[in-house]
DNA sequence: CCTAACTGATACTAGTTTACTATCAGTTAT
DNA sequence: ATAACTGATAGTAAACTAGTATCAGTTAGG
């Protein structure tokens, strides 16, 4: 079970670095190179963070992407959502015979339990959050460095 | 995101009709009529439970798979390794640029966490378990039919 | 001892998803 | 003018999903 693709992978760290870099334009070819991301896979990821109002875009020379939307806001599970379709289990199990008579059925609910979980975990993890650990682990580096 | 493929949603349908019939043999043909699941498809379900010795087979007129393996002690989880391999992350993410001078990475011991928090409760999740829900709605529907 | 109902084993396949690559057009700072 | 950028979209190889198909061997019952 995979739980997230690259796209969601590569789309974090991309959002990590704008958010680092707030305020700036930072083109893909910049971040394909700083994050070791396919240039143009990275570019069809970007264009969905435009198309999501994520980010803004400048085109010509010096150009690039900028982050609008404030990193506290942007949740991983909001990501996954944009990337790899709706958590929700696309095609009811267990509607066949098992559960004729008896309108539900049993796997179905506890499975929709865990799918709600995950996602409340996956809301919780925000771009923030992540640049924040970034920052504590360089801290706790220097101090051990001192 | 899917937490169950079919071949998962098949097993736990066959293993609750088994769990009901303990001690008997049933055939593919009868489980795959009677929870609308594709015949051969569920042989290979069906072989790979003998594999794992969930069940034993018995060959010719008559024969069929009848459940050895206590259903409460048969979890979701482990049909779920069985059929759609280990539930953990193939590859790690979050293993370049970002994390380099790092040793390790923001995003991953998120995923881990949530990953084991799934796999938890996939595990609590048994063939008996399920049974007994079946159970229990049935006698509520009894109760209301009164 | 034949045959119909079974399992054992394995090969094949269509459709979808994943993870990219490629191309061409338009924009802008210098 | 041109080099560095984005916009939009088409193509593609490999893996995965959800099956289907085939042939061989086993066994209970008439």
């Amino acid at each position: 079970m995979k739980l997230l693709t690259k796209n969601t992978d590569y789309v974090v760290r991309a959002l990590i670095v704008l958010a680092m870099k707030r305020g700036q334009f930072i083109s893909a070819r910049e971040i394909s190179k700083s994050q070791n991301t396919p240039y143009q896979f990275l570019r069809q990821i970007l264009q969905k963070l435009i198309q999501n109002k994520i980010v803004v875009s400048k085109e010509g020379i010096g150009g690039g992407v900028r982050i609008v939307k404030s990193p506290s806001k942007i949740s991983v599970l909001e990501l996954i959502e944009m990337f790899q379709g709706n958590l929700e289990l696309s095609d009811c199990m267990f509607r066949n015979k098992i559960c004729q008579n008896r309108k539900t059925c049993v796997l179905r609910p506890e499975i929709k339990r865990i799918e709600n979980n995950v996602a409340l975990e996956f809301s919780k993890i925000t771009i923030e959050k992540l640049v924040k650990k970034i920052g504590e682990k360089d801290e706790k580096k220097l101090y051990r460095n001192r």
